[in-house]
DNA sequence: CTGTTAGCGCATTCAC
DNA sequence: GTGAATGCGCTAACAG
C-alpha cells in the first residue's frame, strides 16, 4: 500500500507521494530535504531514507517555480559559424563545468552574433537563466547593458574599459610586452601583423607590443604596423610591404592570422627562421605542430572559465567577490625565434 | 488605473496583470496566445496588441510546470578535457542552433565523461530537458540507454550498430574506401595509422579501408596495420614498423594521429610527398594547412547538427521520421598525395 | 516540532 | 465565445 505510487521509474513520485506515503505532510518532507525550518532530527532521518530507497528527486521545474530560480546559466558565446577559435570557447565551457561540479547549475548556450536572431533577449524575457557568463568581450557588445537591465548576474572573459563589470582576462598587454622585448633582443627588426579591431584584446595586445617598443627605444613606423589585416589578400599586401620596410620577425596578433602568414611565407619560399622569424601573441595547436613550432603566447581558456564561473556563482550567492581577476600566462619560446647570441 | 501593472520593465507582468486590464479572464488571455481553443477574433486582436504594447512575455517556468516541458533540449558531449575535436563539438552545436531557429528551444550542455559526476543522470530525474542530441557514438555508451530509459527522445550523432536508434552520419565507410581506392592507384603500398577503437567509427573507417583493399586484390598485412595508438611513443614505433614493411603513404584514421605522424616523419627528416605520402581520414585545420597541405577527408559538423536536430524535433512533435540519415562528404585531394601517372 | 493554507504563473477542463 | 475552478509540484508564512 505504502508503495502504490513507487513504480520504480524514478521522478514519477511527487512530494506528495512521499508525504502519504510517511504520513507527514508535504511541509515537512520538504523541509526535511532543504533543512530550512525546524524540523525533528528523526523525521528528517525517516524522509531522507524514504526518498533515497525510493528514489523521488525533486521536480526542478515546479522548485523553479516556487523559488524563481531557473537553476541555469548562461553561457554567452559567439555563434559558431562566425568563428575560427572553437577550442577557445570549449575550453571555457570545460572550466565552467570543473566550477560547477557539486553544483546544481547547467550551463544553457547561447549564441550572440549577427546571424542570431535575439536568443539572448528570449532567455532573458523568460527568465531562463539565473545569471550569465559573457565569453567574448566586444568593443560593440550589448549583451552587457541587456543583462546588467535584466538585473541578471553576470562575468564577463576579457578585458573590458569599465572596470565595474565584473571580469576575468588574461594580463594580455604585459604578455605581449614580454614576448616583444625577447623578441627584440639583438635589434632584430619587428612588424606586428594585426587581427580583429572589434575585439578588446586586439587593443590590448597593441599597447604590449608598443610599450615594448617604446622601452626598448624602438620607433613606430607605419609600415612596419598593420591592423586590421582581414582575409589573406590584405595579409599578403601587409607582408609585402613588411618585407620591404626589412622586418626581420613578423608579430601576429592571433594564431589565424599567423596561419595566413606562414602559408604566404612558403607561398614566397622564405623560410623560418633561417631568412624570417614569425612569432603569435595566440597559441594554437596548428602552430604547436607546425614546422617549425611557431613561437607563441600560451593562454589557459578552461582557466578562465572557471575563474569566471567561481565569481558568478559568488555574485549569485550574495558573497562578495573581486570585480577583476586576472590569470597567468606563458611563454612558448619554439624554434621559429631561435635565441640570440 | 489600466496601466498600473505596466511598469516598464519586461517580464514583471503576468498573465493575470493582462487579463485584468482587457477585462477579460487569464483563459481566454492564454488561448488568445495559444491559438488553442475556439476563441473570437476580435479577443485575440485586442490581447495580442496589449501584449506587445506592453511587452509582456509568459512566464517559461511557469508554462513548464503547466505543461511539464522545459523546452530545453540536452546536448551531450564528451567532457571537453578529454577531447581534442573542440571545433567538431563546436560545429555541431552550430548546426543544433541553425535548426532551433524560430524555435523555443534552448540548449542545455551535458558532459558526459570519465571526470564529470553524473551530469546526464541529474537532469534526467530532474526533467531538465525535454529531448537529447548525443554528439558521440561510443562502443561503451550508457548514454543511449539512460535517456531510452528515461522515455525521453534523441539522437546520436554517429553510427550504432543498433539501427532502431535514431541517428545521423557521414557515411564514413564508403568514404574511407573511395578515398582508400585512390591512394591505391599505380599499386602504392598503404600503412593504415589507427586511433580509438572504443569509438564505432573507428571500425567503420577500417572495414572501408580493408573493403578497398580486398577490392584491389591487395592482402592485408599485419605490419602495415597498426589500431588503438595512442601517445607519439606508440605512433613511433608503429611508423618504424610501416617504413620498414615498405609502406609508400601513412594513412591516419583522425587528424590527432595524423598531427603525431607529421611531427615523426619530419624528426626523421623524410619529406613529404617525395619521401612518403601521407593522407587523413579526417580533415581539421591543422591538415589543410600544413605545408604541404595534407590529402584529407571532409566531414560537415554543422549539417550533422542541423540535421540531428531537426530529426530529433520532428520526433519530439510527434511526427515521423527517418530512424538513421545519412549526410555527404568530400575529399580533399592535396599536395601530400600527387595524383600518379 | 509539524500541519494547514496560500501562492508561484500558466493551461486546461468544465460549465454557461 | 468566455469565465471559474482546478491542478502542475514545491516552498513559505502562519498557526497550533
Amino acid at each position: 500500500m505504502d508503495d502504490q505510487f513507487d513504480n520504480g521509474k524514478a521522478g514519477n513520485l511527487t512530494i506528495k507521494d512521499v508525504a502519504r506515503a510517511l504520513n507527514v505532510s508535504t511541509a515537512t518532507v520538504s523541509r526535511a530535504i532543504s533543512g530550512k525550518g525546524r524540523i525533528g532530527e528523526d523525521t528528517v532521518r525517516r524522509v531522507k531514507e524514504y526518498i533515497r530507497e525510493h528514489n523521488y528527486v525533486p521536480n526542478a521545474i515546479a522548485q523553479s517555480l516556487a523559488d524563481q530560480r531557473t537553476y541555469n546559466i548562461g553561457f554567452i558565446c559567439p555563434s559558431p559559424q562566425e568563428v575560427g577559435a572553437q577550442y577557445f570557447y570549449y575550453g571555457c565551457m570545460a572550466g565552467i563545468y570543473e566550477a560547477l561540479t557539486d553544483t546544481p547549475y547547467d550551463v544553457l548556450i547561447i549564441p550572440d552574433g549577427d546571424r542570431v536572431d535575439g536568443r539572448l533577449e528570449r532567455a532573458l524575457e523568460k527568465r531562463k537563466i539565473d545569471g550569465a557568463i559573457v565569453s567574448q568581450a566586444l568593443v560593440e557588445n550589448h549583451a552587457e547593458s541587456r543583462l546588467r537591465e535584466a538585473g541578471v548576474p553576470f562575468v564577463v572573459v576579457g578585458s573590458l574599459p569599465d572596470k565595474t563589470i565584473c571580469q576575468v582576462d588574461h594580463d594580455h598587454r604585459a604578455a605581449c610586452a614580454e614576448l616583444t622585448r625577447r623578441l627584440l633582443t639583438g635589434g632584430r627588426r619587428l612588424a606586428l601583423m594585426g587581427g580583429d579591431l572589434s575585439q578588446y584584446v586586439t587593443q590590448d595586445r597593441l599597447h604590449g607590443f608598443l610599450s615594448a617598443c617604446r622601452e626598448a627605444g624602438v620607433q613606430e613606423r607605419e609600415d612596419l604596423l598593420y591592423l586590421g589585416l582581414d582575409g589573406s589578400e590584405q595579409t599578403r599586401a601587409a607582408l609585402e610591404k613588411a618585407l620591404v620596410a626589412g622586418a626581420a620577425c613578423l608579430v601576429c596578433m592571433d594564431d589565424r592570422i599567423c596561419g595566413m602568414v606562414l602559408s604566404q611565407l612558403h607561398h614566397r619560399g622564405l623560410r623560418i627562421p633561417q631568412d624570417i622569424q614569425v612569432a603569435s601573441y595566440y597559441d594554437s595547436a596548428l602552430l604547436e605542430s607546425y614546422t617549425p613550432a611557431i613561437t607563441a603566447l600560451r593562454f589557459d581558456a578552461q582557466k578562465l572559465g572557471a575563474v569566471a564561473c567561481r565569481m558568478l556563482l559568488d555574485q549569485m550567492e550574495g558573497r562578495k567577490a573581486e570585480a577583476v581577476e586576472t590569470v597567468g600566462y606563458d611563454i612558448a619560446l619554439r624554434a621559429s625565434t631561435p635565441a640570440t647570441e
